[in-house]
DNA sequence: TTTGTTATTGTAATAATTACTATATATAAG
DNA sequence: CTTATATATAGTAATTATTACAATAACAAA
């Protein structure tokens, strides 16, 4: 059970400084997913204090107990601490829990702290500003970090940002989350861009297009046409995202 | 980033307790699954102790600081409340995360308490026995918990039990998790008397045996027949759970 | 008008899945 | 010992899904 009385059958011992030691402190972090410049990206934060000052970083920060009645949801502080270090105003497309990473020494500081990881994704969004404790926000391409990923980013990072990238691939399998990487509108070649470029390979545009008009709920006709590109070529069917959060059959990767 | 100074864009008010404040108590909560008597079933204890006094609850208690150097990883706490609830030792099939729980009023005492949740699976298990502040531990059937779940459990346990739930019947389809819940041999036969008691539909004997043998790494013959049962009938093969952990293609539900 | 480009549709080959049949090997009954 | 029944396992044809690729549509620019 969810109980903070310590249990009869296991006494604390003398050091017992009361149940109040039990406690700690949790804290969120956000992998923020976007599509920019045709990169597969992620929004990072430079740290401007110790632990890991100048270390890359997930942003995210301490759930706040001052906030409300009984203080904020973990959701509620993954979006304040969002918008504190990097200037980006809820309402971009999707955040999910990712899982909560525990470990005893995954900070150094004396005080332990648990984290519960967010994975976000947005369309292209405003340019990140640094702010409260990030000397710096920008997003990053996931193929740059992923190559010098091994401890190079603060705390436990490197392993969050590996699960979320993960989580945000598999995820465009079998749901509808590319189009949280869209504009409202949208054509299926750039749908299609984004199956590319997260899963950093080429799909065939006639197959795609079939299995992505088959599914139902994941796209809706708005009956007007995208402009035509510089390039030439037929200009496409614009559509927005339909009611379906979950596609069947799946998307498949190569 | 993960920092639990508060932040100079934010300063805290008069009323900051310090820090300190911030921390709060971090619980697990374990739905342990098997199957037993044919039917899919789901370890929960009585409380012993308020709130929710005598409500069914999922097994589950403080993550504590007071065991080892920086106090225990989540899931070490996991399995300890686990033992000391239900007298279940360590060494069963299965224990994945499922996600955290931290609503602010999810618990009604004054103190805040976040929730890690586990999903666990194993074979038959000896019998449950209450322990600490469980007056009684037992495994039962998940049809009939699912039919008052609402409400009827202590805290937010009735969704951690359908979240629980419903991941486990969804990780059956692409993961070889079934076989945690087989004896170390097992037969076909049984493995696929897992699936259709688990998800509640009946598949196709020559399909299923196709499916699962295709699956690289699912299933080792051991090169042993199983006893013939009473009715009659040939004797099975006797398989052990491969090295995979997830199968492709997936064994699809009805 | 011709060429280039992209979108969209069509189609044949391949692969996967399903529903069903056949065979193998046991127990139990007569 | 033979037959009936039960279960495991293998096979097979029809269906469905997927893939690779060809054909056509609709635009821009030369």
């Amino acid at each position: 059970m969810t109980d903070p009385q310590p249990t009869s059958s296991t006494p604390l011992e003398a050091s017992d400084l009361g149940i109040n030691q039990h406690k700690v402190f949790v804290a969120v972090d956000i992998a923020l997913f976007t599509i920019r410049d045709g990169m597969f990206q992620v929004l990072m934060i430079k740290r401007g204090i110790p632990p890991f000052l100048d270390f890359w970083a997930l942003p995210g920060g301490l759930i706040r107990m001052d906030i409300g009645p009984r203080g904020e949801t973990p959701e509620e502080a993954a979006l304040r601490e969002l918008k504190e270090e990097t200037g980006l105003a809820a309402g971009f497309g999707h955040l999910e829990q990712l899982g909560t990473y525990g470990e005893p020494d995954r900070d150094p500081r004396d005080e332990r702290t648990i984290s519960i990881a967010y994975v976000g994704m947005g369309p292209e969004l405003s340019d990140p500003s640094g702010g409260s404790d990030a000397s710096l926000a920008s997003f990053l391409p996931v193929a740059e970090v992923e190559e010098e990923l091994t401890g190079r980013l603060a705390f436990d990072h490197s392993l969050i940002l590996k699960d979320a990238i993960a989580r945000a691939r598999a995820k465009l399998e079998y749901s509808t989350l590319a189009t949280k990487f869209c504009t409202p509108t949208f054509t299926i070649s750039e749908l299609r861009t984004v199956y590319e470029t997260i899963w950093a390979s080429d799909l065939d545009p006639g197959n795609f297009q079939k299995k992505v008009l088959a599914a139902d709920g994941f796209l809706q006709d708005t009956g007007e046409k995208a402009e035509s590109s510089a390039t030439g070529g037929r200009p496409a069917k614009l559509y927005r995202a339909g009611p379906a959060s979950s596609i069947t059959p799946p998307i498949r990767r190569n």
